[in-house]
RNA sequence: GCCUGGGUGGUGGAACCGGUAGACACAAGGGACUUAAAAUCCCUUGGGGCUUGCCCCCGUGCGGGUUCGAUUCCCGCCCCAGGCACCA
């Protein structure tokens, strides 16, 4: 009776099985060692793609390999459920976000189910759950006691397509991320997380999460950006005050010859007002504003700047240096004014040629003579040994730029300081679908925020969408009115929404809880589960999400909420799944859809298929016929029990003893060696397509024992002894066809709960070695001798061996490189 | 410009600590079974050479080096992908 292998009954079958017996349900085991595996939530955009599938089959073959191994595995899976894309879908098909979001997460949900992924159900939440949400309102407030969310006035980005604002982070070369529209800078009063508070730790562990991948960390040391310098103050020349700036190169301060101030700098309409230049002024800082905008993501500008009129005084030199207006100075970084130093700083250099502002050398090469400043065609910006710098002549660069800066600190005139790229958080959205910020503008009292006993602020559901796609709180007056808090008196609501990302820089340690109504977080079981001991996503969170989330646990463990420093403590980035070379999308039209994939090959043929074709961390690049390979893999595993299934249900697993043929133990040694390969591979560098080739390597090997007569009573034992292990090996990564074909082998447990196979060493030890044989490096010869032959054996094999004697005739041994029971190499 | 990765057959990829380059697949070609097809199974498959041998030479982006031995380590280039960037 050969059944045919028929994916889809066996995969419902074994799902079911699975739910029934809650079968990856877990809780809190102080005896048992826990382990947190987490892949990243997906956005409920409709239908899962590739892309996931890819990313949670990676997640469920660690979470099955793990408990198998005997770990508490937690595993879960949930909906990061707020978003623009809701607002949208909305608006076209006239529903309400909500609904379309609670739709897509019950069809998603399904299809996840019907891919067999391993999750604990029982701990799904999404993001837009009041239930969820109404706990990140109170971090606000807690957030908000401590100074670490703040409101102020600030330029910002906006998006007109997505009418809001949008993070630093979230602007990709001068465009909204999520739609490509330029961004324009508009000043807003908005509320920020106060992330730089927490910038030295962010930074400091990133050279402590050894589990991470590097570029990962670069790309948040890069973000992060930080950098030693000085804060030097230029008093201004005819009137009170100073201009400071920042600057990395004090030791470069004697040749400032000017100073460049960013269009926006807040003293630039003082210090021209009443001059001849002003009017100029004016008009060159809203050109170069304009400019700024439209071209920020195309050509560098050729520089141009503009006098102010005013002077102010190099504090070395007590010269008076005349203060400009520069295109290339931005205002968000350092202090928005750069002290020009055109010898040594390429950007100054070449605003000085063009409007002839004088060029002073003070640094050279520590192994040549200066050059003369009319000669150069460029800055030199190297460090050298300072010249014509007064008492700091001769010095080199560094130790100047220490000197310089004490000197300059004693008289109240500098400092040495620490700069830094990042910037504070901005969580604002002027959007509808998303969690509300817990503050109540009131005339008289200002923002005051929503008492806890008050909390959760509902979003509410049965407002309607506008047509424009702008939020439709500001005009939804039952949520808008809300008495002040504070003096009882007539207020209005906040209606600006949290980033969506808020939600997903916690959403991991919720999952870790079991309360969900009465607090946060429950304390002892985050104490248990946190952190993720494995997290599983794409790259292109390598400074969104994962910088924010780290944030944000740094935050609540301020907060006393839970322990953990960080929350992941290793990281896998994995690649794209791309078709015909390309990112699979829509407008391309190589999307590959896997309901219907599922649907013609079965949830196990499209999980071997995403494993096999690439490791993890690198793209993978869909291809029908590797499918279809995949396929005929499962289709050999099937036919190589159904074909034997009586003669292997009678045959009891060879244990090792009791002596055996040739041939059978030489797959007695490949079925040891193939649990230890594959064991190594998952474990160690989660590389399943070679685990896979390594398990195909022993169904080959398997049918190729088979294809001899059964000779002794050691046959079928020694073959099931190997099937067993192929079933086991593979279960992970095609769970049901396994478990179909264990049962159909007698075994009553489920492979879920049957221990990973163990290896033993003495099965890896074969008598007979290959060993290879090289005359001055090229292979020459392979031997076969016996395992325990000494290296005296092994030399005196190979140079007898008649193929090595051609090659040394008449020449001389002159060294002899052995490496036991592997090579021989005869140096002649 | 700076910082990460990466470059191996027709294709995806393997070679884990410097030790048989191309495992395992896909594709292609040939064959078996079949009335035929599908399915399945078997063989060949980096390039070149002749003396066709379980032979020889070449071959892991390019050029050098270290080593008995280099896809692997070092130096100098080229190319591709990603990140940062008028950042003072």
């Amino acid at each position: 009776m050969n059944l045919k292998y028929s994916p889809r009954s066996i995969e419902n079958k074994w799902q079911s099985v699975w739910e029934q017996e809650g079968a990856f349900a877990v809780r809190e085991d102080p005896e048992r060692e826990k382990y947190y595996l987490l892949e990243m939530f997906p956005y409920p955009s409709g239908r899962i793609h590739m892309g996931h599938v890819r990313n949670y089959s990676i997640g469920d073959v660690v979470a099955r390999f793990l408990r198998m191994q005997g770990y508490n595995v937690l595993h879960p899976m949930g909906w990061d459920a707020f978003g623009m894309p809701a607002e949208n879908a909305a608006i076209k098909a006239k529903t309400h976000p909500a609904k379309w979001t609670y739709d897509n997460i019950d069809y998603m949900r399904s299809q996840l189910k019907k891919l067999g992924f391993s999750y604990d159900w029982s701990r799904e939440f999404a993001t837009c759950d009041v239930s969820y949400y109404r706990w990140e309102q109170l971090f606000f407030l807690k957030m908000y006691e401590k100074g670490l969310a703040y409101r102020r006035s600030a330029y910002v980005n906006w998006c007109e397509t997505c009418q809001t604002v949008l993070a630093n982070e979230q602007v990709e070369d001068g465009a909204c991320w999520r739609c490509d529209q330029a961004v324009v800078q508009k000043q807003m009063e908005q509320w920020f997380f106060r992330i730089t508070d927490y910038v030295e730790e962010l930074l400091d562990y990133t050279y402590k999460l050894p589990g991470w991948p590097e570029r990962v960390l670069t790309m948040q040391q890069n973000w992060i950006g930080k950098s030693f310098g000085s804060k030097i103050h230029f008093p201004l020349a005819d009137r009170e005050g100073s201009l400071t700036v920042f600057t990395t190169r004090a030791d470069t301060l004697f040749g400032a010859t000017f100073m460049s101030l960013a269009p926006e700098h807040p003293l630039v309409a003082e210090l021209c007002s009443g001059k001849p230049e002003q009017a100029g002024v004016l008009e060159f800082v809203e050109k170069a504003k304009l400019a700024k905008r439209s071209d920020r993501e195309t050509e560098i500008l050729e520089k141009e700047g503009v006098f102010t009129g005013s002077f102010c005084i190099n504090p070395v030199t007590q010269r008076r240096i005349p203060v400009y207006i520069a295109n290339f100075v931005v205002m968000e970084y350092g202090t928005g004014a750069v002290m020009a130093v055109p010898a040594h700083d390429q950007r100054d250099f070449e605003l000085a040629r063009k409007y002839d502002l004088p060029v002073k050398l003070v640094i050279k090469p520590a192994d040549a003579e200066p050059v003369a400043a009319e000669s150069l065609t460029q800055a030199d910006e190297e460090d050298g040994v300072l010249v014509d710098s007064g008492p700091f002549t001769g010095m080199t660069s560094a130790e100047a730029r220490e000197a310089v800066t004490r000197h300059l600190a004693e008289k109240g005139l500098g400092e040495l300081t620490v700069q830094y790229r990042l910037r504070d958080w901005g969580i604002s959205r002027q959007r509808y679908w998303g969690a509300p910020i817990p503050i109540i503008y009131c005339e008289s009292c200002g923002a005051v925020p929503v008492p806890e006993a008050d909390l959760p602020v509902v979003l509410p559901t049965e407002v309607a969408m506008l047509e424009n796609g702008a939020s439709p709180l500001p005009s939804y007056e039952p949520f808008v009115k809300a008495a002040c808090p504070r003096c009882k008196g007539p207020g209005r609501r906040e209606t600006d929404t949290m980033d969506t990302f808020v939600e997903s820089s916690w959403y991991f340690a919720r999952f870790a809880c079991a309360d969900h109504d009465r607090s946060p977080l429950d304390f002892e079981r985050v104490k248990y589960w946190m952190p993720v001991n494995q997290y599983i996503g794409g790259i292109e969170h390598a400074v969104l999400h994962l910088l924010y989330s780290r944030f944000f646990t740094k935050v609540l463990r301020d907060l006393g909420y839970l322990e953990a420093d960080e929350p992941f403590m290793n990281l896998l980035t994995q690649g794209m799944v791309i078709k015909d070379g390309s990112k699979m999308s829509k407008s391309k039209g190589n999307v590959v859809d896997p309901d219907e994939m599922v649907e013609n090959y079965g949830a196990d043929t499209v999980r071997l298929f995403c494993l096999f074709a690439a490791p993890p961390e690198k793209d993978l690049e869909w291809s029908a016929q590797g499918v279809e390979g995949a396929a005929r893999f499962l289709g050999r595993v099937w036919r190589l029990v159904a074909d034997h299934r009586d003669a292997l249900r009678e045959a009891v697993p060879y244990d090792g003893n009791g002596s055996i043929g040739r041939d059978l133990s030489g797959l007695h040694r490949k079925t040891h060696g193939t649990i230890k390969k594959v064991t190594d591979d998952i474990r160690d560098r989660f590389h399943f397509n070679t685990a896979i080739a390594a398990v195909m390597e022993l169904v080959n090997q398997i049918y190729q024992t088979l294809d001899s007569k059964p000779v002794d009573e050691a046959f079928w034992p020694v073959v099931r002894e190997a099937v067993d292990a192929v079933l086991l090996l593979i279960s992970p990564i095609v769970p049901h066809i396994t478990e179909e074909l264990w049962r159909q082998l007698g075994h009553a447990e489920t492979l879920v709960r049957t221990p990973w196979p163990a290896w033993r060493e003495d099965a890896l030890k074969a008598e007979e070695i290959l060993v290879v044989v090289q005359v001055n490096g090229k292979l020459r010869s392979r031997l076969v001798i016996a395992a325990d032959a000494t290296e005296e054996q092994m030399r005196k094999a190979a140079v007898e061996d008649r193929r090595v004697q051609e090659f040394v005739a008449g020449k001389t041994i002159r060294k002899i490189v052995t490496v036991p029971g592997k090579l021989i190499n005869i140096v002649v």
